[in-house]
DNA sequence: TCATCCAGTTAACAACTGTTCTCCGTAATT
DNA sequence: AATTACGGAGAACAGTTGTTAACTGGATGA
């Protein structure tokens, strides 16, 4: 692989991400089925007609962006869930790793929780199919564990679903705190690891 | 109270709820940042600076909107998570409501999910105070329980938002699979149920 | 009964939208 | 070196948008 890309799809695939980059910053005061083609184009400084080049609508270009903000994160999902001696531990460090991914990229997250349930149904549809995949992905994990002996595969994937659900609670919760206080970015973390201590808790006598 | 309206006031509210249904109507396939104005008095078959008779913008029809969708819930909270003999009474209860609500207000349901985190921000602000209320008074009726002696109130409140957000979770569901097939529903409702079963779970074994 | 109020109408405004067609310059191919 | 492929520009299109102003007619209150 890796093959170098000559100068003219490098100049276009620079665009397309110039294109995306300005629409994930346009989305952060409103909603994808709101945001105009001419707009995009506009904050990247190019022709409305380049916009098709790259497009078909701006409905395709949030396909594209839930590529790029939740196709990275499956590896993340896999180590966060993985590597832990105690549950506890794990808990923490699921918690800081959202925290840190909110930091560092919180264009995708609010763009994510936005278009979650938002108006453009491809876009819903991509996302859904994306934590569909991330739920499937922590119900392979949480299988290697010993605490899921005697668990079917159903419960493991309701129980993944339940978490994967509150990552992006937490997540989003952060996301509202971001300018807040170190104060209350804190309190957002309490809530979130007690709130993930008392599911575990509830894995642990699930049997019962 | 109870005062009879003038024919002038009750023709006033008569054409304010007809924007309003138009609105949550055209908001099925879209998101309040796109929804237009004209959009609005266009569905009523009203002219368009009538719009401004009732409404500032349609941020502003939006906030009332969520008063619609929301206000007239805290009841059915407070019986849904009030009486019940068992916990596991509790919780069959507690999906049937929200499977009810879904089937009979879907419109109100897809704004609440939609706008919750949508590209509007006092619409943001109103649906999360209302949901804020609504974890406050969860939270008092799970003091009530026996098995709630020894937790903090912060614990309380922490469990009242994990209940909450899975109520909105599961009724966002109910929502896609509205269409669907009966099983399809039935299916939800079995990852639901069991979801909140473990939390309950967790619950018990909370102080330990 | 008469003056006032006011929900809704009509007309007009500049600004904006998505989309098509035609063109240009240059990288890629032969 | 000649030809093709193609990302982007430019201009124009009909249709839409929010907002203002002045107006109408029937309910309201003195």
């Amino acid at each position: 692989m890796s093959h170098t890309l000559g100068i003219r799809q490098a100049q276009k695939q620079k665009t397309r991400q110039s294109l995306l980059d300005a629409a994930l910053g346009l989305l952060e005061e409103q909603s994808l089925s709101s945001l105009g083609l001419r707009e995009v184009t506009r904050a990247v400084g190019v022709a409305p007609t380049a916009f098709y080049r790259h497009f078909r609508s701006t409905a395709d270009l949030g396909v594209a962006l839930v590529e790029e903000a939740l196709g990275s994160l499956h590896p993340m999902i896999r180590t966060t869930v993985a590597a832990a001696d105690t549950s506890e531990e794990r808990i923490v460090r699921a918690v800081e790793l959202i925290a840190h991914h909110v930091d560092t990229h919180p264009a995708h997250v609010r763009f994510i929780a936005r278009e979650r349930h938002g108006g453009v149904q491809p876009v819903r549809e991509a996302i859904q199919g994306q934590l569909a995949r991330f739920a499937e992905e922590v119900q392979a994990e949480l299988a290697k564990d010993r605490e899921s002996v005697g668990w079917s595969d159903d419960d493991l994937l309701m129980l993944a679903h339940l978490y994967v659900d509150q990552m992006l609670i937490t997540a989003s919760l952060f996301l509202e705190a971001l300018e807040g206080s170190a104060e209350e970015r804190e309190r957002v973390a309490q809530v979130a690891t007690r709130q993930l201590r008392l599911i575990s808790i509830g894995r642990d006598h699930w049997q019962d």
